[in-house]
DNA sequence: GCCCATCTACTACGGTTGTAGTACTACAGT
DNA sequence: ACTGTAGTACTACAACCGTAGTAGATGGGC
């Protein structure tokens, strides 16, 4: 899984449950999803089998139940996912999304102050 | 187009050259994709229609070409596709995708600093 | 006035996505 | 042993996407 990796919103949804839990059955995930999205219980797992089939989850067997586990991080689907979004739409240029989401009040500038400061401790490690 | 918009990288592409240009015709768009993407004329025309019955573009006619302009703003669509990134996979946390780009070093502490300073002076206005 | 180049409109097709029903199987309680 | 329940596998279908061909219209050059 170095593969670059395109998800969508569902399917990220689907993954998070996972990741969350680091295995979950069918129902698991269908309940999860439950709140946000009421889908039928097949529904659910025609998402997963196409997953699995994109090598993204894979699952085992207990009982008669499949319990899926994600094969690829939040991490990396994270990573992927971004850079995607930054070369389309900001010509890769990071700051550039930066300056967006302070514009859009996603973000405080002082927050930025706070990040650098956290981020240069983590990196003395 | 208050509506949330949610666009391939393709289209995205397509919409990067009509935001450039301000108007540009099929043939202009599939020049300027040609080097990224060589795509048959018909298929940016194709891609073109598909984009306006969405009503994120619009066109006039000039002679018998069909001149299209974007109807959505790069802005409006950073906005909606930034906020659905994030509510995905940062559950909404802006700084959480922020320390990412750090990490993963598309963005370096510094930036941060220059930047807050930036936006700083440019809030003043 | 005729023909070629150009341009659009329409059609097509394979793939993916969101959605779910149906059919079959196996287990649990009576 | 019988039946309901829960679970999976398979099939389906409409929408959309990337891709492009074909047909038809039109304007420019000779």
């Amino acid at each position: 899984m170095r593969e670059p990796v395109q998800l969508s919103e569902l399917q990220i949804a689907i993954l998070r449950s996972l990741w969350r839990r680091g295995e979950a059955s069918v129902a698991d995930v269908a309940q999860e999803l439950q709140a946000e999205r009421a889908l039928a219980h097949t529904t659910v797992a025609t998402l997963l089998t196409r997953l699995e089939k994109r090598g993204v989850v894979t699952h085992r067997l207990d009982g008669r139940q499949l319990v899926y586990r994600a094969l690829v991080t939040e991490d990396a689907v994270r990573t992927s996912m971004v850079a995607d979004l930054l070369e389309s739409l900001f010509q890769g240029d990071a700051k550039a999304l930066v300056a967006h989401l302070v514009r859009e009040d996603e973000l405080a500038p002082g927050d930025l102050e706070k990040l650098r400061a956290r981020l240069k401790a983590a990196k003395r490690d």
